[in-house]
DNA sequence: GTCTATACTTGGATAGAC
DNA sequence: GTCTATCCAAGTATAGAC
């Protein structure tokens, strides 16, 4: 009884299901992510998402919920190395370039999109928007916190931008066949880091003096 | 010969149909702007839209170019009027709720989405943002103009970066039933453009002298 | 727990009457 | 130029064998 084998779920074929939804999802988009379509790129049965998950929706919001887990996650460590500005600027543009490469990009524009028709969805979504936001407060705090005026700052609305530029550059940036514009807008935000980190002890001196 | 009536489109129809694809991409989403529904929508047959524009992809690349003009004109006017960072931002602020007001935030999406899977949808998109962060460019100048030290902004990215961050602010206060979150946030830029516009002027005292 | 087979539904698209 | 009727492809979901 105690060793009791979880009832009729496999973890491991759910685990299978979940991939290769995200997978069908990026390539294909949120129109093109059928129960077909997600089983041939699995290779396995149609009618296990159904037996595992109920509908294809549900499966859906199941998978963004796991993937949205690990990029929290990778976003946490990232931000937990922040010290300065220019630190937050240069793990931005990394984790720019990682996302874009992985898809993860794609796969919350199509969720961004079904959020419309559906209600969980959206839920999920901004749940996992507010993490991020959450996420960009905090390391905001730390590259101010060695920051003479950094208190003047309000964290909270700033993360909310910044983090609304990241996913705007994001998106932009996706649909550019030509990804070098974005590649230069880092470097000038880079450069406004710099530029702040130099100016803002004199300004410093200005105010409180 | 010379009054040729245009063969065989009736402009008026051809009209009908466009507003109502956007409506129903509006309210259903992309997955749901099935041919049927926008004919409901519209109130007109079904086989119309087949008779005008071939395919219901077709359908919702043409909607979008036309509201896409109509929305670029409205940017522009609105561009022309920025002397000031603070009024750069007060537009910004009320461009934002007018787009969440028209729905057009939503259309948005919903296209970015069927980019993936629509190779025309994604340049007509493209070059939509194209537009965007050109006006948002001149909208810049403008306002850097009588400032001092405005000649060191890098125009170009920093539109990029600004158009990029208001198509975020736009996509996240979407999905969130609390819109307060984005009002909060322009207030903030409000007050930074204030602080720029009072400190520049010693900075530059600064650098010259 | 997985597969086959299939019922049922919805959508794109067209032919042909009006 | 618009409508009716319909074909066909593709999708969701389930029953039931294994």
């Amino acid at each position: 009884m105690t060793t009791k084998k979880a009832a009729t779920h496999d973890p491991a074929t759910r685990d299978r299901i979940v991939r290769a939804a995200l997978e069908t999802l990026r390539e294909e988009g949120f129109a093109g992510t059928t129960a077909r379509a997600i089983a041939a790129r699995g290779d396995f049965n149609q009618a296990l998402i159904f037996y595992y998950f109920g509908s294809v929706a549900a499966l859906l919001v199941e998978a963004f919920r796991n993937m949205s887990e690990a990029q929290v996650a990778k976003y946490r460590a990232a931000a937990a190395e922040v010290r300065t500005l220019t630190d937050l600027v240069e793990i931005a543009r990394r984790l720019h370039a990682e996302d874009l490469e992985s898809g993860s990009v794609t796969a919350v524009t199509q969720l961004m999109a079904a959020a419309v028709s559906d209600e969980d969805v959206g839920k999920v979504i901004l749940d996992r928007f507010q993490d991020w936001i959450a996420l960009v407060e905090e390391a905001l705090k730390g590259a101010l916190a060695d920051q003479p005026l950094g208190g003047l700052v309000p964290a909270r609305q700033a993360a909310y931008a910044i983090a609304g530029m990241f996913l705007g550059i994001e998106l932009i940036s996706r649909l550019d066949p030509e990804r070098s514009e974005a590649e230069a807008v880092f470097d000038m935000m880079g450069s406004m880091a710099q530029l702040v980190e130099q100016f803002a002890p004199m300004l410093a001196g200005f105010v409180q003096g």
